[in-house]
DNA sequence: CCTCAGGTTGACACCATGTCAAGCAAGGAC
DNA sequence: GTCCTTGCTTGACATGGTGTCAACCTGAGG
């Protein structure tokens, strides 16, 4: 819309984006893509490879547009670990309802086409990643249950948090989101934190309330 | 290979399951499956109206081969919700491993078509169930945590032990069975047991041995 | 005026699913 | 032996997707 315009690419990841999401929908083709946007079909392809890459570059785009990062951040200035990780479960409730459709397309594409897995796994890196940050946090703070391995908490709370898990609870049966968030902050907290340094925060707490 | 030999059905459906099996297969044909069987790709037609179908009779398949309703049967025979638990997340560990990549391509094909979508969404609306049948029995034993409904505690415990969780741990994270097993088993036990109960259960326990 | 980057058009190769029609081979009924 | 049916084969085809190619066009800047 300004000088340059629209920088056709992102025209077109933003087609592709409002395709995407649309309701209903089992999958998106390149032709598509290009009309919604207003271009032609080759033009798609002087901008992305492949189908997969533009899917790729479509999950860049989202998260740079909703900010993961900023989001990430602002958790982490949380008094505790125990406190960032009750934050962050909230945040990234809706974090994902943002993503979701995008997230289930590139998972889709992964399933017939290597390196749209490949793309998806460095994802799920990322965010194992962020999850081992927290469950550092929670170990250097003394907050992690002792019958955790930092590796397997990591691990297991990437997992509990995963988009997959998100979709199933929310889209497949229908949880509200604050019953999503509700049942894996209790889950997280009792599964992962220390029920002795639990106990005595709860107590302080009461106490002080 | 003999007389009436193989109901060319269930030789297509070994095939495909060896196919759909091997390492490091991303998808699989219909011209495939039937080469593999060693028949025309036309005959497979003949015998499954369309790929979705062919997979869904493939989940079927295996599903008798294996024999999940005798393997839930032997784990309700345990002494008491507690222990079920315990005993089929052993179980279904194991089962999993020689289902997941029938799933897998299951699920696959969900992507992309609605009625392979709905034959998995059908698929885990059985698990689930069956997952309520162990909460019903907790609940009738006292033993469900009270902050969990019963309803709400069986989509969790379908979703934590759901076929996606499985492959991420255990596949993408390499993680071994008995460390899932572990993992699960100490998760649903802290939070969706009911820790007075558990406790006392403990003591009991060790006074005994 | 020329060039060139970015886009368009239209054709094509390739591969998948699914359909169709004609033919073939063996076994049972008569 | 003939006929019919059943189960399979062969080969062609429609449709729809991805990705490639070549030729052309057009506007902005040197």
């Amino acid at each position: 819309m300004s000088s340059k315009d629209g920088d056709t690419r992102v025209v077109i990841l933003e087609a592709a984006r409002r395709l995407v999401t649309e309701p209903g929908r089992r999958s998106v083709s390149m032709a598509e893509i290009a009309s919604a946007a207003g271009v032609s079909r080759q033009a798609v392809y002087l901008h992305f490879e492949t189908r997969t890459q533009l899917l790729v570059a479509l999950v860049r785009h989202v998260d740079e547009v909703h900010g993961f990062a900023a989001l990430l951040r602002k958790c982490e200035r949380a008094s505790d670990g125990r406190a960032v990780l009750a934050e962050f479960i909230g945040a990234w409730a809706g974090y994902v309802a943002r993503i979701t459709d995008v997230a289930r397309a590139m998972r889709a594409a992964g399933a017939t086409d290597e390196d749209a897995a490949l793309a998806w796994r460095d994802r799920m890196g990322g965010f194992t990643r962020v999850c081992a940050g927290f469950v550092a946090r929670l170990e250097a703070e003394g907050a992690l249950a002792d019958d955790w391995s930092a590796s397997d908490a990591a691990d297991f709370l990437a997992t509990l948090l995963s988009i997959g898990n998100w979709q199933e609870l929310i889209e497949e049966r229908g949880w509200s989101r604050p019953r999503y968030v509700r049942a894996m902050r209790r889950s997280v907290e009792q599964s992962l934190l220390d029920p002795v340094q639990s106990k005595t925060l709860e107590t302080a707490a009461r106490r002080r309330s």
